[in-house]
DNA sequence: TTCCGGTCTC
DNA sequence: GAGACCGGAA
């Protein structure tokens, strides 16, 4: 019966060979498996099992993620980053069970009409739990097919990305897609990836980059361009041992994650200064800086942001709490320290916040 | 310090 | 078609 290609069969019996045991290679069921690639949508294999299965145990199916509470998905997924990936979760699982008898779709069109579902992922879900000859092309997919066929156009262009979606396609052997489409993203990832092992490699006498010798410039990546420093300015500002917090919008960087009050260093003004004028603006609240805690440095795509880090106080005496003028955020806290933990902060405000736990200094209000 | 990666929005 | 969204590994 054997109509494969030498290489569809070369990728298939590798795969069955190397095939690693992965969270939702045990059932390839719909929802695990949804659940699984968008969490690796941006995330390395070994730090996104963790996650796959960590939500999988507090979420095990379809019905309970959505009944869930926002702040517990986005608490999951803290560190993550992406966090869009996390709401749009919540809200298609609730699609999912609104309008489609809480199973994943069977058909693209449907697949890609729910939040955070795209070409990858709805691809990936059919061919996976489905069986369906859906193609898939993730970086994986690029690197092996940019090398195999020798693209030359740059990898993200239409020209590429159109050649990569047909060939896949057309790759795909008959009734056999969960199969090859693992096979080949497997193979990417262990054999081309971007430092290729070419002398394991079972398929460099097809392999057209191989052939001429340019496999490390292939895929071609896009231009890049260089990060563009930013400088942010943070507080802290405690009030009888109580912390202020604030949740950030729905919309824009971190949406619906909490933060200590800030933003970006203007021109001609002081990180103390930015934080002063910061809880101005976004809270109306006086206050001054007692003391600089930390410098963090984060580096982005296109942002390189230094966050520096203020511990602050009310400039007046106050008697009770407080009341913010919220400008900048849906909701405001005060949390003890200890109950910094239940909510879900940026990478870059956990690791202060972990800066905090660990220095003596500031033992009196942790 | 540089590099990587799906989806959405504009 | 370009840029925003994130964090950590190399």
């Amino acid at each position: 019966m054997s109509d494969l290609t030498p290489l569809q069969k070369t990728l298939l019996d590798w795969f069955e060979e190397n095939r690693r045991d992965l969270p939702w290679r045990k059932r390839y069921d719909p929802y695990e498996v949804w659940i699984s690639e968008v969490i690796l949508q941006q995330t390395q294999m070994d730090r996104g099992v963790q996650y796959i299965e960590r939500f999988l145990e507090r979420f095990p199916t379809m019905e309970s993620l959505a009944e869930a509470d926002e702040e517990e998905v986005l608490k999951l997924w803290e560190g993550l980053g992406y966090y869009a990936r996390a709401r749009n979760l919540l809200l298609a699982a609730r699609q999912m069970v609104a309008e489609h008898g809480g199973a994943f779709p069977e058909d693209v069109q449907t697949a890609r009409a729910l939040p955070g579902v795209g070409r990858y992922t709805a691809g990936a879900v059919l061919s996976q739990a489905y069986n369906q000859e859906e193609p898939i092309v993730d970086a994986n997919v690029e690197r092996v097919l940019s090398r195999l066929f020798d693209v030359d156009a740059p990898i993200k262009s239409s020209q590429a990305q159109s050649f990569l979606w047909e060939t896949a396609r057309s790759l795909i052997p008959k009734g056999r897609a969960r199969e090859f489409n693992q096979a080949i993203m497997e193979f990417g990832n262990l054999i081309c990836g971007k430092k290729p092992s070419c002398m394991l490699c079972p398929l460099t006498e097809q392999c057209e980059a191989h052939y001429l010798g340019i496999v490390d410039h292939r895929p071609v990546p896009a231009e890049r361009r260089p990060a563009v420093p930013v400088e942010v300015a943070s507080g802290v500002l405690v009030h009888k041992g109580y912390i202020f917090i604030q949740k950030r919008p729905e919309d824009g960087v971190w949406p619906g994650l909490w933060e200590f009050p800030g933003g970006n260093v203007e021109k001609g003004e002081t990180p103390a200064e930015c934080v002063v004028r910061e809880f101005m603006e976004e809270l109306e609240w006086d206050v001054e800086t007692a003391e600089k805690i930390a410098i963090i440095r984060h580096g982005y795509t296109t942002f390189k942001v230094t966050l520096l880090a203020f511990l602050l106080r009310f400039k007046d005496e106050h008697e009770g709490w407080p009341e913010p003028v919220l400008h900048a955020a849906t909701e405001g806290q005060w949390v003890s320290f200890a109950e910094l933990d239940k909510y879900t902060f940026p990478a870059g405000h956990r690791k202060l916040i972990d800066m905090i736990a660990r220095d003596m200094r500031y033992a009196w209000f942790v």
